[in-house]
DNA sequence: GTCTATAACGAGATAGAC
DNA sequence: GTCTATCTCGTTATAGAC
């Protein structure tokens, strides 16, 4: 029955290819072209998969999304205290970092006037479900005590993710990760106490 | 001698337009279709002003750079503390995030990938003189004892761009300042003792 | 300094064969 | 599931008139 030798998975590797693409240049920045001559098909079997560009872009998000989900319970499974966890979390951004690319939906959030409703929609949840689980993570470490947190678990939650999305965005034009540890060795020691 | 009523500043006025579009949808979700649409002129008289798109990016951010650069010296005759002038350099982010913007500059570090190297080298030109201006606030105030500077005064300046940059992208999806002000206050309270 | 007209290309998308 | 072929549109850019 298969003509091609790929089988049902060309589905997720147009995603892997377009992901990775979004990441370094932007929804606005990537065509169906680009996808299609690196894995050596044509734009039609591109419009079989996904029939449109904002159709491609809202699974790109959602799929994202679920694999964040995943990193975070892994991290929720892992390192015993709030601080280290909190550490755990800015080393996932700081690996997407060194693979030359940008937060996924960091890079959305600046091409948001241009996304259709569904897009948009995906972006925000992502940012929600990040912004829940730093705020739940920081009440755990005010809890513990290992991590000193002095205004509101969410207005604390969205400066770290602020903090990272930020420290990502402005390294691309310094092309290396300085201005990114630098940004993170400053934000943890204002979370850990004695870390200073 | 002028055949059309505008004269000498169509230049500017096309620049004017060009930045705002650049600011909201990025380098690569606007054309100059967009922008001779919106001035009632068409595309052959932008091409006129600005042979290609890469050199209007290029005129872009150098004038950005400039008007910046402006700002800054306003504020340095301005606030008398450290603290107070800090406050201003924010506010001046916030103002932007206001009409709806992101940086000019933030919104180019996401595109930078695709850009041509005179708009790159633009840009970290930016950047540096951000960094050096916000590394020569902090160390004034860490002398007159206005703000609390415990890391580099460089790593520290490059904290406080991520975070601005970084709060300004986020609250891009949320469509409120809400965001942007919580990473803010919490930026403030992390420098300015007394101020938690 | 701005226009009309058009070139040259790439984009997203579709029809229909295999 | 992928192909060839084609469509339509928007893009950057140029030539030459006014």
């Amino acid at each position: 029955m298969v003509t091609q030798e790929r089988g049902a998975d060309t589905a997720s590797a147009i995603l892997d290819v377009a992901e990775r693409l979004v990441q370094q240049r932007g929804f606005n920045g990537f065509s169906y072209a680009d996808v299609a001559r690196e894995l050596g098909i044509t734009k039609a079997a591109l419009h079989y998969h996904f029939p449109g560009k904002a159709e491609l872009g809202e699974r790109l998000v959602r799929r994202y999304g679920e694999r964040f989900a995943e990193a975070l319970r892994a991290i929720d499974d892992g390192p015993a205290t709030a601080a280290d966890r909190l550490a755990a979390y800015c080393e996932v951004y700081r690996r997407v970092l060194l693979e030359g690319r940008m937060c996924l939906c960091g890079m959305l959030a600046a091409d948001y006037d241009t996304l259709a409703e569904p897009m948009r929609a995906a972006v925000v949840g992502f940012f929600e479900q990040n912004e829940a689980w730093v705020a739940g993570l920081l009440e755990g470490g005010r809890t513990d005590g290992s991590l000193v947190v002095t205004t509101p678990a969410l207005d604390a939650a969205r400066t770290v993710i602020a903090a990272l999305e930020g420290a990502m965005l402005v390294a691309r034009p310094f092309e290396t990760a300085a201005v990114f540890d630098a940004v993170v060795g400053r934000l943890l020691a204002d979370f850990v106490p004695g870390a200073a």
